[in-house]
RNA sequence: GCGCGAGUAGCUCAGCUGGCUAGAGCACACCCCUGAUAAGGGUGAGGUCGAAGGUUCGAGUCCUUUCUCGCGCACCA
């Protein structure tokens, strides 16, 4: 018997089965760096319509962990997909450099080091310049390594001219900013309660804050009334002693700087007697505080309404003075005794409290945690956290202690420090978003809620409601730090104490800073930072300002500031177009990022940097729980591009609901690798199927057919019209920010309608049809057309797969298919016949058949005849294919059968190339049993 | 405490405005192929849709209550 495997067209391709994503992949980075694709793309979208994605820029602190790997991921995901829809996509990567991170970390290494010590030794200049040198290093060594990180996750992008935030050029445009925001009024100075850290000296935003659990002491305190017939009268009793008013605090140390007691008008108070001594207390509380105390003896004297108490005095009692009992509708019932100590100085409440009672915002506390001389000198220059103590000793001794326990409460701490703050008041710069801008009148909060509500778009819609809630409830913006490394608020103090800072002047240091850059600050006196201003044409500017006579304050910006500025220093600054298309941060941002640009966005401009919001959750392992280096359940994007590479870890990104939590488990990327080897295989097997096939370009016409011409019952026009609704389908899912939906689409495609169907249906044709028939023809053109268009579809998802397909199809090293665009395959006028689908429930119902005759001794589907019901002739049209798509050796459509059956063919004769026994099968000249069309293919 | 989201096969998820025996992929089991071969094809078994009530002719889908998980916000004087 002649051999006849030599005469097939079995597959061949260099492309092979196995990926070795993690050695391929970087020399993709080379070969694309090589051929600068993203110059090339710019270049080749010049004058296409603008689609701006802006970058939000990581802290350049640290390696970039798997959080980051999904949020760049989706960005390239993002600018990717646009790019190759054909529009105008620059994206500038960017890092955020200055603030306490990284001086936090500076100043701890400069300490372990020594270096710290000779800090002392100069002026305060020199100091924060020495600081600011060292921070500038680290940060820059870290977008280095980051920058390599990020682009080893074949992220495309300006990756030679990204922005950093520390840059001048940033810094002068964040400036601009800042002064079109005082030219609104927006901006302010007042002294205010703020979160303060002790440990690092400064004040921090709610960004900044941790809330942890913390032990406390808490007291309950008896402030004596200063008059006990004022009492008397508001009780309607009479009394022997003078009674008191009983307080519950958890921070005892704000205590000298209580001004006031607060209650609620609508609470019943009681006059009690307890242990003999008579005190004031909330009605509802009276048993809970007793029966903590485990007071033996309770009397309940009186009630009165909250309202009578209004107006009444006690002595504080341990500062000589009296304070008023005055009325604030948070006190509640929940915990202490009904009224609540307030410290205008030391707690936001309190501190709107004391500016609606006239109190004074007192605060005693000085910036390093100690009192400063207005206190009982028992406590002066003491630290506060050790005067809880002291004070709460002091008041068992003078009696006024009713109760002491400890107290566990969740209670702000310092991001970075890990250390309790407090609140304290100290002058800061506000931006104030209940503020009218001299633009128009409205408040930033206002335009804020305005423009979530009207002009911007929320993926996932409920972003809308979250923000917007954020917006109406937040204070007043904090933008004040009292650090060295970063941005300075360029102000000055003149020598009446007074502040010197105008827009003008502000642009004027701008001036300054974009040539020198913020250093400048530091190392240059006023006269020469406000060289380039002149008073006298300042309509802001005081009366007989004297620059030489100013001295520099030392605030700098809130880091958020800064950030929260890019949309003017990289978008506007560098005519990328403005606003963005999108923004895309993690919901974390919702007061971070996406909050603090929007607000100076509204203040500068009016109108907000983003159209669109997108927000994704964040990475949890696969139990759910939060994922942390302590706990070790982290996954280092290292290990992942080792592992699996770059391709599988964004194919998998890409299968996200990502506005959920994600939970993320080596074992997914795994997973995520199976379904990547599918789709890479179907494409291998497309390419190893055209190795002889030269495709028509526009300078050869190569061994194509006309897609007009394949007829639309065949099963290449049914696999081309699947190929169009697939690029419509991911196209359209793209746009709509649904990567998952393309993941999946893209998954189907080369699960089913490639590789369990078309392909499996071809493979005869391909291999023993003659190599340049007709129909084999038209079925390669098909072929490429997929690869070619699925290539592209692929592209965002997976970069380096995606080229190296469209190489491999192309034969050629010196194309790329990042720099292609969608092949709108629906704009072909692809004619694919409507009963395809009855074609399809006929091909399973004939596989049902084949079950049942496999029971019966059936094995091999070639051995097989598959008669199949056609009652109203519908399936006529397709008999040529249907054996194919069966696998099977005949097709008999049958109008008058109600089942589909199968018959046994094994006693019929068998090709010995094709082992198809499709009755045409007889002896050949060679001497083979051939059928006719492979006695044509070998031509005997 | 308030708000948001989620709880559907072992796993990851679909199930829009309520309507035929609740779907997909993976994994699993069985079978076939051995000319995509550390590949390919076919078939199948898996779920009382977190729980309890209610509305309805009919609810995974609406309402109420409740449990669990996650997130955000606030409070913690």
């Amino acid at each position: 018997m002649p051999d006849y495997k030599a005469t097939l067209n079995l597959p061949k391709t260099d492309f092979p089965m196995k990926a070795s994503l993690a050695q391929n992949e970087p020399l993709s980075l080379k070969r694309w760096s090589e051929i600068d694709v993203y110059g090339k793309l710019r270049a080749a979208r010049e004058g296409k319509p603008r689609w701006v994605f802006h970058d939000g820029p990581p802290y350049a602190n640290g390696s970039i962990h798997i959080g980051h790997m999904m949020n760049k991921s989706l960005k390239d995901i993002v600018v990717r997909s646009r790019s190759m829809e054909g529009l105008d996509c620059p994206y500038v990567p960017g890092w955020d450099c200055h603030g306490l991170p990284i001086e936090h970390k500076v100043m701890t290494e400069m300490v372990e080091s020594g270096k710290a010590k000779k800090l002392d030794e100069i002026t305060p200049d020199q100091r924060r310049m020495a600081v600011r040198r060292e921070c500038a290093k680290y940060a820059e060594k870290f977008i280095k390594l980051q920058a390599g990180q990020m682009q080893r996750l074949l992220t495309i992008g300006d990756y030679a001219n990204p922005y950093r935030t520390m840059a001048p050029e940033y810094e002068a445009a964040a400036l601009e900013v800042f002064a079109r925001l005082i030219e609104e009024g927006l901006v302010y100075r007042d002294k205010k309660p703020v979160h303060w850290s002790v440990a690092n000296r400064t004040a921090l935003a709610e960004a900044e804050l941790e809330y942890e659990d913390r032990v406390d002491l808490s007291v309950y305190v008896d402030f004596e009334a200063e008059s006990r017939e004022a009492v008397e009268r508001a009780f309607g009793v009479e009394l022997d002693a003078t009674p008191s008013f009983m307080i519950w605090t958890t921070t005892p140390w704000t205590l000298p700087a209580n001004l006031a007691i607060a209650v609620n008008e609508r609470y019943r108070y009681s006059l009690v007697r307890v242990d003999g001594a008579e005190t004031i207390m909330a009605s509802d509380l009276v048993a809970k505080v007793t029966g903590a105390a485990k007071v033996e003896k309770v009397e309940v004297l009186a009630e009165t309404d909250g309202a009578k108490l209004v107006g009444l005095r006690y002595r504080h009692p341990f500062v000589d003075r009296t304070n008023p009992v005055v009325h604030a509708e948070y006190v509640t019932l929940e915990d202490g005794t009904g009224l609540v100590h307030t410290a205008p100085g030391h707690g936001t409440e309190d501190y709107r409290t004391g500016l609606k009672e006239g109190l004074a915002i007192y605060c005693p506390v000085r910036e390093d945690g100690t009192y400063d001389d207005s206190v009982p000198e028992w406590l002066r220059g003491k630290d506060i956290w050790s005067a809880n103590a002291k004070i709460v000793e002091y008041l068992r001794e003078s009696g006024h202690l009713f109760f002491d326990h400890k107290f566990s409460h969740s209670y702000p701490h310092d991001w970075r420090s890990k250390t309790p703050v407090i609140f304290r008041a100290t002058e800061q710069w506000f931006v104030g978003v209940d503020r009218p801008a001299k633009r128009d009148g409205a408040t930033l909060r206002h335009a804020a809620v305005e423009a979530v509500e009207r002009n911007v778009d929320f993926v996932p819609s409920w972003g809308r409601n979250r923000l917007r809630g954020m917006l109406e409830s937040r204070p007043d913006w904090c933008i004040s730090r009292q650090r060295a490394w970063g941005l300075p608020i360029p102000s000055f103090a003149r020598p009446d104490g007074s502040v010197f800072m105008t827009p003008a002047s502000v642009r004027a240091v701008a001036a300054a800073f974009a040539a020198r850059g913020s250093d400048a600050w530091f190392l240059e006196t006023p006269a020469q930072l406000l060289a380039g201003y002149d008073a006298s044409k300042d309509p802001q500017a005081p009366k007989d300002l004297d620059v030489a006579a100013l001295t520099k304050l030392y605030d700098i910006f809130d880091v958020w500031f800064e950030a929260g500025s890019s949309w003017n220093a990289v978008l506007r600054a560098r005519n990328l177009g403005f606003p963005a298309e999108l923004y895309l941060e993690g919901s974390d941002q919702h007061r971070g990022w996406f909050q603090l640009s929007l607000l100076p966005s509204l203040g500068a401009m009016g109108v907000p940097p983003f159209k669109r919001i997108l927000t994704h959750g964040f990475m949890v392992d696969k139990n759910g729980r939060k994922m942390s280096k302590s706990v070790g359940n982290t996954i280092e994007v290292e290990d992942l591009m080792k592992d699996v590479g770059a391709d599988v870890a964004r194919w998998w990104v890409s299968s996200l609901a990502y506005e959920d939590d994600i939970k993320v488990d080596m074992d997914y990327f795994r997973v995520a690798g199976e379904s990547y080897r599918k789709v890479r295989n179907t494409i291998r097997f497309l390419l190893s199927n055209l190795a002889d096939f030269a495709p028509r370009t526009v300078e050869e016409k190569g061994d194509a057919v006309e897609l007009s011409s394949i007829p639309p019952t065949s099963i290449d026009a049914w696999a081309l019209a699947e190929t169009a609704k697939l690029e419509r389908a991911v196209r359209d899912a793209y746009a709509a920010l649904d990567f998952r939906s393309a993941h999946l689409a893209i998954y189907d495609f080369c699960n089913d309608t490639m590789s369990a169907i078309y392909c499996a249906a071809t493979k005869d044709r391909l291999y023993c049809d003659r190599k340049d028939a007709p129909r084999r023809r038209a079925t390669q053109t098909v072929m490429f057309t997929i690869v070619d268009a699925l290539s592209r579809l692929l592209a965002p998802l997976m970069p380096h797969t995606a080229d190296e397909a469209f190489r491999s199809l192309w034969r050629s090293d010196g194309c790329c298919v990042h720099l292609e665009t969608y092949r709108k395959l629906d704009e072909l006028g692809i004619r694919c016949d409507e009963r395809w689908g009855a074609v399809l429930q006929a091909r399973s119902a004939g596989f049902a058949a084949m079950e049942v005759a496999k029971r019966d001794g059936l094995e091999n589907p070639l051995d097989a005849e598959v008669t199949l019901p056609d009652p109203n002739g519908e399936l006529r049209p397709f008999l040529a294919d249907l054996p194919d798509l069966l696998g099977v050796s005949r097709v008999v459509l049958d109008p008058a059968a109600t089942a589909s059956s199968v018959r046994d063919l094994r006693a019929e004769p068998r090709c010995e190339r094709s082992w198809k026994r499709d009755g045409t099968v007889r002896a050949r000249s060679d001497g083979g049993l051939l059928s006719d069309r492979d006695a044509l293919a070998i031509g005997v």
